[in-house]
DNA sequence: AACACCCCCTGTCGGC
DNA sequence: TGCCGACAGGGGGTGT
């Protein structure tokens, strides 16, 4: 499910009800996700109160009161909603999919939050937050992408020597960290570079970025603040912690779109599918170079 | 080191 | 209708 736009929305969704409540309860309904729950999961989340609910890159941080944080990562289909009388936020139907529902946080204000995820990528760990940075998990995280750092000199230091595909560099979350599959598509098009491209390519013999490099950090920047504001984007299961969907595959210009116009103005190019590094990769050859 | 490939798991969709 | 392969928003491990 969630590039950082589809994370951020679930932090807003779910801060309501989280920060400041305790945990009373936790069920665990199976032993693992993707990695093993810690043998004392429950037991270290309960009884604690919810300071503060963050994002880095695609990962939630809830900070609690004892120092540790949980820190859960969504994977490919993983989802929360809240359930019960929950401050601030609307009430959502028990779906037909709860046989997925994995986790359950039971709230000292009589709510719960409730973590589906059918295909099990999404993970949750217990970490100290103190040393959060030096976890293996966090410790080779790259920059965040709405970070004034990112711009054309950063690239052109990250891109420099590189040979993989800029598809690829910008998937690597060691050098952004918190952009997927849709808004790296969305992002090369709308800086007019073509995915295949390599990375060095895009760098000068002294140095600096080239022109098309160096539309890359607006048209990444906008367009994550673009599905940022519309929610995120809803392709199946993706919802706000209310139930609502989020809006923006409704505005995407090439992800999903093979075979369609290239909705550029004048251009009459149509949206390609290739694959690259084993991931559908969407681009307009002719507004791509 | 840097890169390509495979896998984890379940659900859905299109083709036959 | 059913079966089967391809594919899905992520990321970690392995081999070259």
């Amino acid at each position: 499910m969630p590039e950082l736009p589809e994370v951020e929305t679930v932090r807003r969704g779910l801060a309501p009800a989280l920060e400041g409540a305790t945990i009373t309860r936790v069920e665990l309904r199976r032993k693992d996700l993707r990695l093993p729950f810690s043998p004392d999961f429950a037991r270290r989340l309960t009884g604690r109160r919810i300071l503060a609910l963050k994002c880095r890159a695609k990962y939630l941080v809830a900070e609690l009161d004892n120092g540790e944080a949980l820190v859960m990562h969504l994977g490919m289909s993983g989802s929360f909603r809240i359930d019960g009388k929950t401050p601030g936020v609307f009430h959502r139907a028990r779906d037909k999919n709860a046989a997925h529902d994995h986790v359950v946080l039971h709230l000292d204000h009589g709510g719960s939050v409730i973590y589906n995820d059918p295909r099990r990528f999404g993970f949750m760990l217990l970490l100290p937050v103190a040393t959060l940075d030096a976890d293996p998990h966090f410790r080779d995280l790259g920059v965040e992408p709405f970070d004034p750092v990112l711009d054309a000199s950063f690239l052109a230091n990250a891109f420099s020597g590189r040979k993989a595909p800029v598809k690829a560099l910008l998937l690597d979350q060691r050098l952004i960290a918190g952009l997927g599959n849709i808004y790296v598509c969305e992002a090369l098009y709308r800086a007019g570079v073509s995915p295949k491209r390599a990375g060095a390519a895009l760098v000068r013999a002294d140095g600096k970025a080239t022109a098309a490099l160096a539309r890359l950090p607006a048209a990444i920047q906008t367009v994550l603040q673009e599905a940022l504001a519309a929610g995120g984007s809803s392709l199946r299961d993706h919802r706000q912690a209310d139930g609502s969907l989020g809006y923006f595959q409704h505005s995407f210009r090439v992800y999903d779109r093979e075979g369609a116009a290239c909705p550029a103005s004048g251009c009459d190019g149509t949206i390609q599918r290739i694959v690259q590094s084993g991931r559908s990769t969407f681009y307009c050859p002719r507004c791509q170079k």
